[in-house]
This record gives C-alpha cells, structure tokens and sequence, in this order.
DNA sequence: CGGCGGGGCA
C-alpha cells in the first residue's frame, strides 16, 4: 500500500475547522501517525475542497512537507470527487505549492473528466496552462465535447492537430463537428470538413447520422433539391436517415412551394416505416395551409388534440398563420389564446403571424396593441414585424403611412430588405405614385440589393399605364439582362400599353414572343390588341389573334367583335368568309 | 439535430 502523506494529517489536525468535521476527527485520532491510504486522504480533501469555498487561504504553503506527487493521489481524487471544477482548481492549486509536477497520469485522467463533464473552458485552460498532450483518442472526444459547447473554431484546430499526426478520426467524432456546425449555421465549415472525410477516407464510415447532417447542411443553404437528391441515393443503398433529414426537407420544399416533393417526402416516410413526430406534423400541417387546404390543415391539428397531442408552440403557430391566411381571424385568436392557457406564451413568430393576420383584414387598432404588447415582452422590432405591417397598411391604400414606418425603420437602424423595399414600391404603384416608386427602386439598387422580378412587375405595369411604354420596355430589358424571368402578365402590361399607343405592330410582336415562349396572354389583352390591330387595319393579325382566342377558349367581347366583321365586310366578303370559315372549322 | 413569421398577376 502506498503511503500517505502525513503532512495532511498534521494539517487537519492543526486545522480546527477541518477537525469539526467527523471524518477528519476520526482520522486526527486514529491516524496520527500511522500510515493511511490514498483513498482516505483523497476523501478528507475532497471533503474540504467541497465544503469550504476558500480552502485556499487554509490549505496553506505553509507545510511545504505535503507531498502529493504520487499520480496514485491525484487519480484517487478525482474519482471522489464528483465536481471536477474542484478538482481542476484543486490541481492548479497543487501545482502552484510544494514543488507538484503533474505527472501525465493525473493529468490524462483530469483532462478526461472535464472532457466527460462537458467543461469546454476548463478543458480548454486545462490545456493552455500545462503542457500535457493528450492522445488521440482523447483529442476525439474533446472534439466532441467543443462541438457540443459549440466551440467550432476549437474543435476544427483539434482536427488539424490530429490531421498532422496522422490520424483520421472515427466517424462519431466526424458526425459531432457535423452536427455542431449545423447548430452554429456554418454549413461553410460542414463542407470543408465534408472535403477532409473524403481525403482521409472516413467516407467509406459514413452513416446515417452522417446523411442526416448533409441533408440539412443542404437546405440550410437553400440547396433543398441536392438534399433530396443525396436522400434518394442513400435509401436505394438501403439507409433509412432519420426523421430530421425528412422534416427539414419537407419544410425546405414547403418554403419552395415544390409541394409536390413534400407530398413524395411524406409518402417515402410512411414507406419507410418512419413514425411522424411534433416537427413531421407541424411540417404537414405548414404545407396543407401553404398550398390552400387550411382546412385540412386544420383538422391534421384538431385531430392530433383529439388523440390526446399536445401541440408545440411552432405547430400553434402554424396552425394560427394558417387561419390567418384563410381570413379566419376569429378562431385564429382562439388558438391563439388557448395556447396561452396550455402555457405556451406567444413568441416573435406567433405575434408577427397575428400581428400580419390583423393588417390583412384591415384591424389596424388589434395590430398595433399586438404590436405594443410584443415590444414590452421584449421582443425587438424586426425588419419582418415592420414588413408586416406595411404590406397590411399597403394593401389598404394607406401607403404614406406605410412609407413613414419605411422612414422609421432607417431611423431606428431596422435593416430594410427586398421585401420591405418591394411592397412599398408596389403601394406607391397601385396609388398611381410612380415617381415616388422608381425612387425607391433606385435606393434598392443603390443600397446593393438584387432586386426581384416583383421588384420590376409594379413598376412596368403602372408606367405602360400611364403611357411611358419606353420606360417600362428599358426596365424590362434591364430585368432580363439580369437573368430574371418576368411574372405571369408582365407581357400583357406592356401589350396593353403599346395599344394604347396604337402600335398595334409591336404590340404584334409582343404577342408572337409570348406564343413562342409557350406564354399565355389574358383574354381582355388579346380583345384589346384585335381592337387596336383592327383600327390599324392590320386584319391578317387580327384573325391571327382571333384563332388564337377561339383555339383557348377566349371569348371576344361583342364590340370589338362588331368593329372587326365591319371592317373586314368593308374589306373584301369573300376573305372573311373564307377566314372565319376556317377559324370556325379550327375550333 | 430541427419546425413556426413579412411579398408575389387576377
């Protein structure tokens, strides 16, 4: 049996606080001057450690006879000692007194603890202040414990400590950087370390868990489709990810409106014998409301409570977003207040959700004290909240009040963004304010925002309206030269235009463009560009659009019908029979 | 591990 220090027993004996305790009393008389074990003096220690917080002051240097260099005491300890904070002030302690060196068992078995703890600063300062090297493998866990804290950085250095000595992590270690990455959203790092499995071969490893990261790595970077392609890969080698993988896929797609791949998603799930859970139900309930079946959406909810479910705050969200969307404000504030009841206090989402519900059906008043009520919770103002509430003010022709919350958002330092910008150019737009609106479209770009198809339509729409047809051309080939693709009825904008000019011969133009990009014009464009093409006495065009009409199943309003036969009466009778004739047969 | 909010032709 290794001796003990006797210096300790001295110290508690000439310690009248230590000896109050009954351990050390019956050590102080036993043990005097006998030998004792490790473990008895590791226990007394810890024992002091534990209880008196300035043990420092009253474990003096001065019985500079302790000799506590066995590593036998120090690992004695540390398997007593349940807090191995204590134990690392303890070491540090012992360091700094009585010529203590630690040896590398002590220190290996200190370092592990921490590591197991999760102390990643204790672990971290572990290291900076001695100069022990773990090996290898306990490189690996501390990795995982800084991914864990979220130390990424730390964690990446550990890996390229490893990657110099030559040694290739396992993948458990591969999969924690992974999902440490994920949870500090640095998909950047997540492929680099994606680039390192490869290289050192680890990929061969890979496991679903490993999958699953990937996937999400995906969609976080808005690449949802690379994510299901891997998906789809992985299942036909027979690996089944977990429902993460699924669920952020379904709400990758969902925000996509690619709802058909949700459909799939959902589906290959059930194949797989995946059992649905709170983030699987919020996410088909998020993608019934978003493609119009709130409804159904509404009874996926209600039957989940019926089973005895109970909802999460993100699925009342939803669920509240959804009601909102179908104008259904009232059992909107019903959920919004039974969940209230069931604890669930509303957060940042659930109050924009309402608050946008409220502007929408024009309850400025119910929106504001949401809005009142949100800040005293201590919410921040947000570029989403201040959106929400100029889309509802815009929608209502209040657009100057809307513009001054545009202003009030510089004010305050709320970053404006595409959206905000968007739907103040389109509110001054719908009230005919153009200048006002190719004002801010030029902030937009000034401000280095890529701007968006929406960002063009309002504009092109209201200057071909108000007869500035040049201007709205340049804007649209300033949209195309960016390689944005124009919205459905940006072409009749301009077609309509052009014929109010009377250029019916580009409006022509326009109108053979769109058949040949496989576009659909509205009915009441191609009633006026005949109208126009009939006035000009361009009548082959004419009967050309007509076919077209008749082909779609548009009707020609009576009076521009009546201007046309006139016309091609006057004309020649024969061709227009022969014309309509064939139209007629066509049809 | 993660999900929920602001826009967008009629």
């Amino acid at each position: 049996m290794a001796r003990a220090p006797s210096s300790i027993l001295i110290f508690l004996r000439q310690n009248p606080r230590a000896r109050q305790n009954p351990n050390t009393q019956i050590r102080y008389h036993t043990t005097e001057t006998k030998e004792c074990d490790f473990t008895e003096v590791a226990q007394q220690i810890c024992k002091i450690i534990r209880t008196k917080p300035r043990w420092e002051q009253t474990l003096p240097s001065e019985y500079p006879s302790f000799n506590f260099s066995d590593p036998q005491f120090f690992t004695e300890l540390l398997k007593l000692q349940k807090n191995v904070l204590l134990s690392l002030r303890f070491f540090f302690w012992l360091r700094s007194h009585n010529g203590f060196s630690p040896d590398p068992i002590s220190c290996k078995a200190l370092f592990s603890a921490l590591v197991e703890a999760k102390a990643c600063n204790a672990a971290k300062s572990f290291l900076e202040h001695t100069s022990f090297s773990p090996e290898p493998a306990s490189l690996e866990s501390y990795i995982q414990c800084l991914c864990e804290g979220g130390y990424i950085q730390d964690a990446i250095d550990v890996f390229y400590r490893l990657k110099e000595a030559g040694v290739c992590p396992a993948i458990m270690t591969w999969n924690a950087a992974l999902s440490g990455c994920l949870k500090v959203r640095r998909t950047d790092i997540i492929w680099k370390l994606y680039q390192e499995m490869i290289e050192c071969g680890v990929v061969a490893d890979v496991d679903v868990e490993t999958v699953g990261y990937l996937i999400q790595a995906f969609c976080a970077d808005n690449r949802v489709s690379e994510g299901y392609e891997l998906l789809r890969q992985v299942l036909v080698n027979g690996l089944v990810p977990e429902n993460a993988a699924f669920n952020t896929l379904i709400s990758g797609f969902c925000k996509e409106k690619q709802y058909t791949r949700v459909s799939e998603l959902l589906h290959t799930m059930i194949a797989k014998n995946c059992v649905p859970d709170n983030y699987t139900y919020q996410g088909v309930i998020n993608w019934l409301c978003k493609k119009g079946k709130g409804l159904e959406g509404l009874r996926v909810f209600n039957d989940l409570k019926d089973r005895g479910y109970a909802p999460d705050i993100a699925m009342y969200t939803t669920m509240i977003h959804g009601l909102c969307t179908m104008g259904w404000l009232g059992e909107a504030r019903k959920l919004w207040f039974e969940m209230i009841e069931k604890g669930y206090h509303p957060n940042e989402y659930t109050y924009n959700t309402m608050i946008h519900g409220f502007c929408k059906i024009d309850n400025f008043e119910e929106a504001k004290t949401l809005y009142k009520e949100m800040c005293n919770k201590g919410y921040k103002e947000t570029t989403v909240s201040y959106n929400a509430m100029m889309t509802g003010l815009c929608l209502h022709g209040r657009t100057d009040e809307a513009y001054r919350l545009f202003q009030e958002m510089h004010q305050k330092g709320i970053v404006r963004d595409l959206i905000t910008y968007n739907t103040v150019i389109q509110g001054f737009c719908k009230e005919g304010k153009i200048v006002e609106s190719m004002n801010l479209f030029r902030e937009l770009l000034a401000q280095g925002l890529q701007p968006s198809a929406y960002s063009y339509t309002p504009l092109i729409e209201k200057l071909c309206q108000v007869g500035a047809v040049q201007e709205a051309k340049g804007l649209w080939n300033d949209m195309k030269n960016i390689g944005l693709e124009p919205i459905v009825g940006t072409h009749d904008y301009i077609i309509i235009g052009l014929c109010d000019q009377g250029d019916a011969a580009e409006g022509m133009e326009w109108f053979i463009e769109m058949l040949n990009s496989k576009l659909k014009p509205k009915q009441d464009t191609l009633g006026i560009l005949v109208e126009c093409l009939t006035q000009r006495d361009r009548l082959d065009d004419s009967l050309l659009v007509l076919e077209f009409m008749f082909r779609t199943g548009y009707a020609l309003e009576k009076g521009i019908c009546h201007s046309l036969v006139n016309k091609l009466c006057w004309e020649d009778n024969h061709f227009v029979e022969n014309c309509l004739g064939e139209i007629l047969e066509g049809k």
